[in-house]
DNA sequence: AACGCGATGGCAGCAAACTGCCATCGCCCG
DNA sequence: CGGGCGATGGCAGTTTGCTGCCATCGCGTT
């Protein structure tokens, strides 16, 4: 029995001088999963860090970015992204909450950010092989399936409010218009309107195509 | 800076020594991803475990193993899947490869499989409840968007010929029964007979549903 | 040829879904 | 108070989807 290098620094001064080598030292690929932007609380350090890293676009260079549907909350944080994705980066959505933050560089280095404490931000840093592997196959399966960035904006997917869901529940239950306006307490008319406004929402021309939609999109959940 | 606690124990005996506790401990929680089900070169030792485990379906306890189509391969995999389902634990299949393993228990303890080595299997067990937390909610997007077992094989996924894929398409493609069946070369009648065969393979209650159905199982390409 | 059988398609009747029109209601604002 | 406005719901008419019934057709078997 072993035990393997995890180092747990205080704060993002810290972390960049005992870290920044790694950032500064990626050469494939680096693998970034938030739920918002906020990671840095000092954005003169995250600029120092990312002047001195290699430019997206490189050749063999990528830069990944999952985010929580969160991070698109206010529009400087889109501007920001537009900004990134602009570089290189390329960026996608995941529908449900992520980590506060996992960087992995080169697969070889992980970064985890622990919760907001009420001092210094906690980071965890490890090169285990078989921890930042297993890790990044999940991040890879959490990748797969979220819905790229542009896709996300251009209106491809509509955000459904709470009353959306509830239509599309009964829709999905399979029940007869009349059975799931009685259900959810609506007369047919307004639960028509409902569906059809759904169905324009989901730019479908007929139920089966709404219905395809949320299942692809994996709306219902 | 401080040093974290992350064991790396060699085999399975002595996983099974040092944090056998761990596994018998659970009190909420057990979640498994996999990439498939031959993790425990003793079958022994992994009955002994599961035996001093709390059973599934006890109030407050929850199973939920997430596996690679890969896991489904022999029969003897698939036997023991709906065994597991059977007990109550919940089993989702991701599209993508997945770590080896990858156990969390009770969102605090971590086990991660290493690579398979010559000789015994590495094993890494974490507490940090900052790297905990992270895989955990990487865990979480993956398993969010993996699909349901049952759906994956219980018959639920028929197997579509070549022709129910025409009518599948046509109906995706958002056009009235009337034109789908011009474009297809086919009667009305004979179009709708072959709605209603894929509805009935779908076990689905409404079109709504039989897009839902083909989405969420990917049936359209 | 005669027969059985499955696939097809037309027809009709019904159920479900869609939509325009209008009355009503609650609510906010001038 | 009175008016504007959006949401709701009833009604009616149309379209679309669903299905039973039966005639037909192709095809292989007897």
């Amino acid at each position: 029995m072993t035990a393997d290098q995890v180092l747990t620094v205080r704060g993002d001064a810290e972390l960049v001088a005992r870290a920044g080598h790694l950032f500064t030292g990626a050469q494939h690929e680096f693998v970034c999963v938030a739920r918002d932007l906020n990671t840095w609380s000092q954005p003169e350090a995250r600029q120092a860090i990312s002047n001195r890293m290699r430019a997206v676009g490189e050749a063999g260079f990528t830069v990944n970015k999952l985010l929580s549907p969160t991070a698109l909350a206010d529009e400087a944080a889109r501007a920001h992204l537009r900004q990134v994705m602009a570089k290189g980066a390329r960026v996608r959505i995941s529908s449900t909450q992520l980590p506060h933050e996992t960087i992995i560089i080169d697969r070889r280095v992980m970064i985890l950010a622990g919760r907001d404490a009420p001092g210094l931000r906690e980071f965890t840093v490890t090169t285990s092989p078989a921890l930042v592997g297993g890790v990044y196959a999940l991040f890879q399966a959490a990748w797969e399936t979220a819905t790229d960035l542009a896709a996300y904006l251009g209106g491809d997917v509509p955000h459904l409010d709470a009353d959306s869901l509830t239509v599309l529940r009964a829709l999905g239950a399979g029940h007869t218009d009349e059975t799931a306006a009685r259900q959810l307490g609506l007369s047919l008319r307004t639960y028509r309107r409902r569906v059809a406004e759904l169905m324009a929402k989901l730019e479908a021309d007929s139920r089966f195509q709404a219905g395809l939609r949320v299942g692809e999109l994996r709306l219902n959940r």
